[in-house]
This record gives C-alpha cells, sequence and structure tokens, in this order.
RNA sequence: GGUCCAGUAGCUCAGUUGGAUUAGAGCAACAGCCUUCUAAGCUGUGGGUCCCAGGUUCGAAUCCUGGCUGGAUCACCA
C-alpha cells in the first residue's frame, strides 16, 4: 500500500477520533509539498474544518499530532496555514525505492486472464499519395496509446484501415496511363507511393489546366470542374473497377501494390506496426444489411426517392444519409458495419479509433446511430481526436506543394543527428553500423518526442527548425540522460564495486534525493493516468521532469566517486531505477533509448 | 447561423477532478560552470492584465454565465 492511501486511512480515523465525524476518504487531499516548506506531503484541511468547529491552524495541529503518532513513516509536521506538511522517513523512501527495484516491468499492469481486450484503429493511408505530417502524428499516437494501454494491462488488437479504392485513387491511375510512359519503381528508383503521388499531383495539374481550357472557352467555372475530359475518365475508371473490369482492376493492383511496398518502409522506419490490416476495396460494400434491419425495425425512415436515413433531431443533430436513392452504402454505413464486425469477430471491449478532429462530427454521429440501431456497446467506441500539424508558413496544402513528406522529414533528422554526433565525437569505438543505429534513435527520438509531448486534441506548430534542435526539452535530452547513467553505472562496475539488490535503509539521503524517489513511486500512476485519458503527453512530461530532476542530482551528487560506499551504492541503485523507468517510458513513446551518445 | 475544440512569457508548450504571498519548463537574449562519474548537461538574470467582463467560495489559469479571437465541422465526398 502507497504511504499516500495510508495516510488517507488514517486521516479518516483522526477526523473520527477527534472530532466524532465520519468523513469519506475522497474527501482527504493528498499533494506533494511546495519546494519552499519543510517536508514531502502535504495534506488540505479546509475540507474538514465543518467537522472541527475549530481555526485551520488547530484542525491542522492536532491531525498532524494523530498522524505523527500513529503512522510510522511520519516523523515530523509542521503547519503553514490549512496546510499540514508532513515529514516522511528517509528509511521509507528508501524502502520504496527498493521494492520498485525488485519489480519486474515496473509501474506496468501485467496482462492477466480476463483482460479487457481494446481494438485500436489507426493510420489508416490513402493509397494515391505518400505519407505526410499529418499521418506521422497519427502513426506516432496511435502506436503510443497502443503501447500505454498494453501497460495497463489491456489486451490490445492494432489495426490498419487502408483506403484504396474512390475517386481519388482513380486520377493517380489515369494520370499514369496518360502521362506515365510506363514508369515503374524499379525503372525510375523512386519509391513506389512518392512515384504514385507523382502522378496524383500530376493529375491535378492536367485537370486545372482542362478546367482553364473550358472556362476560356465561355464556360463557368463550376460547370467546367464538373465536365473536364480528365475528370470524367477517372469517373469512368471508377465505374469500370466497381464493375470489376479485368485491366482497370489489374492496373489498380500493380499500382497500390507500388504504394504499399513504400508504406511498409515509411511505417518500418518510423517503429510503428499493425496486428490486422482491413482494406476498404473489401469492406466498402458492408453495413447495408445492418441499415436495411434498422429499416424494418422502424429505427430508420425512407425517402420516397429511396434513400435512407437517421434522424437524429432528438440528439441536438440533423438527419444523416445511409444508403443513397441507388441502395449503395456511404462511408458512414460502412463503419457502421465495420465496428459491428469487429465487436463481433474479436468480441472487443472498447474500440479506439485514431483519427484527426476534422472527423469529430462523424464520430458522434456514429456512436449515436449504433446506439439507436440497439448495439449496447455503442458507447464503447472511442474517438482519438487530434488537432492539425501547422507549419510557419501556414497550413499544409498537398496541391501546393506544402506538405512536409514524411520519408524526407525523416532522412532529414538522420542526417541532422549524424552531424551533431560526430561533432560531439562521443561514439568512437562505435561501428559504422552501431554509429547508424545510434544517429537513427537519436532523430527518431526527436521527432517522436516533438509531436508526442504535445495534448493531442491541440493543434501544434511544426517549426522544422526547432524539431532539429537536441537541447532542452527534447527527446535526445532525455536519451542522454540515459546514456549518461549507463556510463556512470558501468564506470562503477569496472572500478570493481558491486551494485547491490537493495540499498540500505539506514542512510541520511538529501532532499534532491528524497525527492527523486517520490518521483519513481509516481511512476505507476502516471501510467494509470495516461492510460484513462489515451495521452502520450501525460508519459512525456513526466519523464522531461524525472530527467531534469535528475540532471540536477547528478550535478550535485558525485555518483560512482561517493567515498562512504554505502550512499555509493544507494545512488547507483537510485540511478539504475531512474535509468529503467527512462527506457520504460520511452518504450511507450515508442521511443528507443541508446546506451551511449 | 448551429455544434465541437482551442486561447497561459517574444516563440513552442506544461499546469485545468478548485489549493500555499512568488503561475512553471524549453527555445531565443545576456552572464557564469568542463585537469574530477558524458557540457546533447548545470546555475543565474530579464521576460506574464493566464483572451475580456461578471458570478460561485475561505481560495479561480482551473467551475458557471455572457462576450471576443482562431480552428474544425454541419454533402446522395471519403
Amino acid at each position: 500500500m502507497s504511504i499516500e492511501s495510508i495516510i488517507k486511512s488514517k486521516v479518516v480515523e483522526a477526523v473520527n477520533s477527534c472530532y466524532g465525524q465520519g468523513i469519506e476518504e475522497k474527501t482527504v487531499q493528498i499533494q506533494k509539498t511546495r519546494r519552499e516548506f519543510e517536508g514531502d506531503l502535504t495534506v488540505v484541511v479546509f475540507p474538514f474544518l465543518r467537522f472541527s468547529k475549530k481555526s485551520p491552524e488547530e484542525t491542522a495541529n492536532e491531525l498532524g499530532q494523530f498522524l505523527t503518532e500513529n503512522i510510522e513513516a511520519v516523523s515530523a509536521f509542521n503547519v503553514v496555514k490549512g496546510f499540514l506538511n508532513l515529514v516522511i522517513d528517509n528509511s521509507h523512501w528508501i524502502s520504496v525505492l527498493n521494492e520498485a527495484v525488485k519489480t519486474e516491468n515496473y509501474g506496468f499492469t501485467p496482462l492477466a486472464e480476463g483482460a479487457k481486450k481494446v481494438m485500436i484503429e489507426y493510420s489508416s493511408p490513402n493509397t494515391n499519395k505518400p505519407l505526410h505530417l499529418g499521418h506521422i502524428r497519427n502513426n506516432l499516437l496511435g502506436y503510443s496509446v497502443a503501447q500505454i494501454l498494453k501497460a495497463n494491462g489491456y489486451e490490445v488488437i492494432k489495426v490498419n484501415l487502408v483506403n484504396d479504392r474512390g475517386i481519388h485513387i482513380c486520377k493517380s491511375m489515369l494520370a499514369w496511363l496518360r502521362f506515365g510512359e510506363g514508369e515503374t519503381p524499379e525503372s525510375t528508383g523512386i519509391k513506389g507511393d512518392h512515384l504514385v503521388g507523382k502522378y496524383y499531383v500530376k493529375f491535378d495539374q492536367e485537370y486545372k489546366k482542362e478546367i482553364e481550357a473550358l472556362v476560356a472557352e465561355g464556360m463557368e467555372a463550376d460547370e467546367a470542374k464538373k465536365q473536364a475530359p480528365l475528370l470524367l475518365e477517372a469517373q469512368e475508371m471508377l465505374r469500370k473497377w466497381e464493375a470489376g473490369d479485368e485491366e482497370t482492376v489489374a492496373l489498380w493492383r500493380k499500382m497500390n501494390d507500388w504504394v504499399l511496398e513504400g508504406f511498409d518502409i515509411t511505417y518500418k522506419k518510423m517503429g510503428v506496426d499493425f496486428d490486422k490490416v482491413y482494406f476498404e476495396s473489401d469492406t466498402y460494400k458492408k453495413g447495408k444489411a445492418i441499415v436495411e434491419k434498422g429499416l424494418a425495425d422502424g429505427e430508420l425512415y425512407q425517402k420516397d426517392t429511396g434513400s435512407v436515413w437517421a434522424n437524429l433531431e432528438a440528439d441536438g443533430l440533423d438527419h444523416k444519409l445511409l444508403l443513397r436513392d441507388d441502395g449503395t452504402s456511404v462511408y458512414m454505413t460502412q463503419d457502421i458495419g465495420t465496428a459491428f464486425e469487429r465487436f463481433d469477430e474479436f468480441n472487443i471491449d472498447e474500440h479506439v479509433y485514431v483519427v484527426g478532429n476534422e472527423q469529430n462530427y462523424h464520430f458522434q454521429v456514429l456512436s449515436l446511430i449504433l446506439g439507436k440501431l440497439g448495439y449496447e456497446w455503442h458507447d464503447k467506441i472511442q474517438h482519438l481526436s487530434y488537432g492539425m500539424v501547422e507549419l510557419p508558413e501556414g497550413k499544409m496544402k498537398s496541391r501546393e506543394g506544402t506538405v512536409v513528406d514524411a520519408d524526407d522529414l525523416m532522412e532529414e533528422m538522420v542526417n541532422t543527428a549524424r552531424e551533431t554526433s560526430k561533432e560531439l565525437g562521443k561514439l568512437e569505438g562505435y561501428s559504422e553500423e552501431e554509429a547508424e543505429d545510434v544517429y537513427e534513435k537519436v532523430a527518431m527520438g526527436a521527432l517522436k518526442y516533438f509531436i508526442l509531448k504535445v495534448d493531442p486534441k491541440k493543434n501544434m506548430m511544426f517549426n522544422p527548425k526547432e524539431s532539429i534542435d537536441f537541447n532542452g526539452n527534447t527527446g535526445p535530452f532525455i536519451q542522454y540522460t540515459y546514456a549518461r547513467i549507463q556510463s556512470v553505472v558501468k564506470k562503477a562496475i569496472d572500478t570493481g564495486f558491486e551494485i547491490p539488490e537493495a540499498a540500505s535503509s539506514n542512510l541520511n539521503i538529501s532532499e534532491k534525493e528524497s525527492f527523486l524517489i517520490q518521483m519513481v513511486a509516481n511512476y505507476p500512476t502516471v501510467i494509470k493516468e495516461a492510460g484513462k485519458e489515451t495521452s502520450p503527453a501525460q508519459i512525456s512530461n513526466y519523464v522531461y521532469d524525472l530527467v531534469k530532476e535528475y540532471n540536477q542530482f547528478y550535478h550535485d551528487h558525485p555518483i560512482a566517486k561517493e567515498e562512504n560506499t554505502d550512499l555509493r551504492a544507494f545512488r547507483l541503485v537510485l540511478s539504475k531505477q531512474i535509468g529503467e523507468i527512462i527506457k520504460s517510458g520511452m518504450s511507450l513513446l515508442g521511443i528507443g533509448v541508446p546506451e551511449r551518445m
């Protein structure tokens, strides 16, 4: 049991014995004592005044008296206004540290029998162009949240839904047919997704030319957009594809494979993966039967023209189309179908969708309609919504070429990491291969941390110059501290010092040291909180604070050079444990840590 | 217009289940610390009407109401 919960229950006892009043444990507020005051933990006594009917100071004194007498670890107390500051014994903190050290996967809840099963869908790219910065945020969030949920004892299934059909795919196909002259990834050496993306852009350019030509002939702009021959041809291609025309499907398959091969390389470099990949070309007709059943049950209604709708006015929303006049499905229909299948097939308890905030409305409606159709799990779908990534020059627009390409960005990061590392020259004795591994870890650590430290729901600014800064609140700063700890521990061992399994509890430790242990003690709570909020940012903020504190400690305290061997042992145990937490916390963000850098 | 989200230092962000005269980091600027465990580090200085106005209370950046600004969304597109 943690010291906080012991104090809580004792405060309840104290209020009862001093004032004869029963209170609930949750009314007891415990917080870290502010730096400027003496003590470790603070009880806020204001809520108890109406029971004690005494001044805040007096009440705090009486409770403090009771707690020091009744809790072994509490050695002293002081009162500032209505705040009761408790001093916790050093030996207690050291035992907390020792406990953490011997716990395997400290802070993690192991996967147990009957664990909750959660599916998380993320990435979900279109196969007409390469991945860009916005996708990076999506992928990093999805992967990290999956890691965090696993650490909370969930059984996690990661899935990707590839959007591989539709008019936008046909545009790339058509442009390639027209202007491609048989180019392939092999013939050009261009990564498949980039090659296809090139023709998606090409389509747009040629299409615009056609519109201009039509307008020059006197056609209205809106009409020209609809009548441009290229567009009509792309639409014709989509019809052929849907009819299963062999030639079209073969072309589609060939170009999709190029893109998917390209994506695999990008995913691998990003360090994300999936347990199952769905293709929209397989799923886009799903959900129809469910909608028809809903219509028969009277939950949905049909217009004279044949289309089927859901009336959401009771929930303050509009009407939503589910089947067109011609009976074909829309996006929402498909999502209803796949959600049903997933809950049915995998027997999942929850489903998280990592999708940008422009689809907030869509997911709100999805949940409402599923509820209307009588699925009790409709409130178990969670939209993990994230904001846009903006650039200093404004928004990213694929057509204007202001997108930041994922592959380019990652390559640039690695180059910068390589340069910086070579300047600092700390990797002597490493082989080329080992050194490259470090550059990659540092580069990806910088990128991932930069993106994940921001609260997902906020729009974020991506400044390329700042993102490659390796000082301050950055991934490399944290990785550096880890590498430094490994170096110190290694030096200590090299001198023949044996680091014990547990530190001696009878030591005089500094405030900084006891504070570091309190942070160590907090790690499990942080993981739980991050899981509850599905927020990697909570992990990154915690790890940053921990590292910041550790670096101050490192600066002021000798570790391997401490002469008192018990104290040296303690500091090494503490350092090693903090190293473990850094490694573990970073793994929850999908970031690796190098042993040297 | 309706709905949802955001607004904290010059810039990028923490802090939001209400808590301590003094609201925290990083970057940028300036000034220090490497013959001693990794200086991708540490220390210091300057920098704030926490968007505005009311309200709730012992106490509000945090909760409520109204407004302002920015973003997203409201298709027989996906």
